[in-house]
DNA sequence: ATGGCGCGGGGTCCGCGA
């Protein structure tokens, strides 16, 4: 099974560049992010999927679509405030959870808001058993966990989504047994899977690392390989999303 | 291409993103 997450920002105006990447690397399932759409409007992706969809108008919202048969779905969850930013999905006996974490702020408003969403997530995580089920979450997390996942720490220290709480969070995940698929593949260096529109930033490969693809050890033994697709990112036209595509594939 | 932000809503800007 090859899954890919991807914040969008804006499904319809990325609309081509994800039917393309749905076809080109054969996507099973599909977790988009920031979709900014009503989900009455939500466009056609490919006609092989189901989508189950949790959006709004202008802001935020996530879609989670799968060419397996979706056994059980939740949309939004009691960490939102009134923002669509979680899916769960039950396919193929993984149980697959779509997040956009609000970005925060320097310990304002956000910031608690930030910390209130985790906190209810790991709430709702409380049902599974993560040494014996298969578990996936993914998406744009809006944390970079540690140095690798900025591209100058200096700059970064003290700074909104590298701030210590923010990190710990990251760490509570894999304290839980969840492991963080990229980083295993990449354990020692800068990987990053969101390059800011302004200042040419991914012309000087000045990027963070947000999204995650966090596994459970039963999922973990099935893992292949996982492909990040900067190279969408790169390209001047058609415009691209702010953020990367990302793939692992299973032998599930 | 040798600089450099893009999106949606409802506008000729603003709020937001990170």
């Amino acid at each position: 099974m090859r899954i890919c997450t991807f914040n969008v920002n804006s499904i319809r105006s990325r609309l081509e560049i994800v039917k393309n990447l749905v076809k080109e690397y054969d996507i099973d399932v599909l977790c988009i992010q920031e979709i900014k759409v009503e989900n009455e409007k939500f466009p056609l992706i490919d006609e092989e999927f189901e989508c189950v969809i949790h959006g709004q108008k202008k802001l935020h919202g996530v879609a989670t679509c799968s060419k397996y048969p979706i056994e059980k779905f939740q949309k939004g969850f009691d960490g939102e405030l009134n923002e669509p930013r979680f899916i769960y999905t039950l396919i193929n006996n993984i149980h697959i959870i779509n997040i956009y974490a609000p970005l925060g702020d320097n310990y304002a408003q956000r910031f608690e808001y930030k910390m209130y969403f985790y906190d209810k997530l790991f709430e709702w995580l409380e049902k599974f058993d993560f040494n014996n089920e298969k578990i996936l979450i993914c998406g744009d997390f809006n944390i970079s966990h540690t140095s690798l996942d900025v591209w100058d720490e200096l700059i970064w220290e003290g700074e909104v989504t590298h701030l210590p709480e923010e990190r710990a969070i990251l760490s509570k995940f894999l304290d839980m047994g969840f492991i963080d698929v990229i980083r295993k593949v990449y354990p020692n260096e800068k990987v990053f899977t969101f390059y800011d529109y302004r200042g040419g930033a991914v012309y000087k490969k000045e990027g963070l690392r947000l999204d995650y693809i966090l596994v459970t050890k039963p999922l973990f033994e099935k893992f292949k390989s996982l492909e990040i697709l900067t190279s969408i990112r790169r390209k001047r036209k058609p415009t691209p999303s702010d953020h990367v595509p990302i793939i692992a594939e299973f032998e599930v």
